[in-house]
DNA sequence: GCTCTCACAGACAGGTCTGTCTAGTGTTGG
DNA sequence: CCAACACTAGACAGACCTGTCTGTGAGAGC
């Protein structure tokens, strides 16, 4: 590997430009050239590397993916019980509602018109079955009767509020309105804490 | 007013075109162009009634807001108290996930990558503005202490399951997690029924 | 030195998009 | 009969889209 300066190669250059483009405008709006020339790379490097803009949002929503699976997962070290875990999902996630940048959940708003075969709607499918399996989990260590049932209801609550939080934006009322609930239907399945 | 064979007008032929193709398929993939093909309308008289794309997918909006509140509203005089309306939205709506053609919400859809300024803001911002008073004021009749919260937190289930519906697709088990979402946050707030 | 790989720069093709404009048609009311 | 009106048909402009292609240059390994 390069040992001075090693500036970021063509891929890494075009990931960093597509997460920023189309999640701040959206990946129908944003077209290629705009993201070849934000990330200062050739046409074809993008075609080489990716193959088709359909994968290069694959590749965007993975990458989205896999840092909000890292985010979470570290931050919940941090909880001790499944109980408070559960919520500390919402506290991790609800912290980022106050950055002005937050834009809602990324694959809502990509696969929002994606069409039948889409990379989106693939790579949206494995993110919401991480965060229900991660919801189902927590829930069957903190003894839930149902945790398929109850993860169901946690990731309605989970979508209901990055809608909210995108569509009305009121940071503190929406993370508390989404705690909130997420809070109730713990102390409906499991009893009151 | 014509007598026999009375042909809907330009605008009602658009309105009813623009409904089907942009709920199906999104308002951004779908042209103008398909639009007035499948209206049978030339494209002079799309751009005398509305006048550009962006006010035909504010008209789209509005039109389904409109059906929308007819709809619930109509429906909601069938249960007998504010606990059970409230209830009823949820049945209501759900009723709708069964139709093989839904496609979620379309204010969801429509504003997913809408720019700042575009008509659907403005749109969406109403129905959802609706949509909360709506809660809020069976909320107080019902006689919840904060009715403005509780109705937060139904909208949060209320975008929830439709996200949910859209994404997962279990119409049944959707329905059924969405009404017990609503059911424990009027136990909550109101008291076991 | 020499080749091989990677990436840059940018022209180009072929298509689609929104929106404008001209010109013609049919109906209706006076 | 005729003028007003609403609508149709479709060419057109200008921009943008995705994706392909050619040619160039810089650095690495032999």
């Amino acid at each position: 590997m390069a040992v001075h300066t090693a500036r970021p190669s063509a891929r890494e250059r075009l990931l960093a430009a597509a997460d920023e483009l189309f999640y701040r405008e959206g990946v129908h709006v944003v077209g290629i050239d705009r993201v070849i020339e934000h990330a200062g790379v050739a046409k074809a490097s993008l075609y080489n590397t990716f193959g088709s803009k359909d994968e290069l949002i694959r590749a965007y929503l993975e990458g989205r993916h896999a840092a909000i699976e890292k985010r979470v997962t570290e931050g919940l070290a941090a909880y001790p019980t499944p109980r408070e875990k559960i919520l500390g999902v919402f506290d991790i996630q609800g912290a980022r509602f106050q950055n002005p940048e937050y834009r809602g959940c990324p694959f809502i708003s990509a696969t929002a018109e994606a069409m039948p075969g889409a990379g989106s709607l693939a790579a949206a499918d494995a993110y919401r079955s991480w965060v229900r399996a991660l919801f189902a989990d927590l829930a069957r260590q903190a003894g839930a009767p149902d945790p398929g049932a109850l993860a169901q209801q946690l990731q309605i609550a989970y979508d209901g509020v990055a809608v909210k939080m995108r569509m009305d934006g009121d940071p503190a009322a929406d993370l508390a309105a989404g705690r909130g609930l997420a809070a109730m239907l713990l102390d409906a399945a499991l009893g009151p804490a």
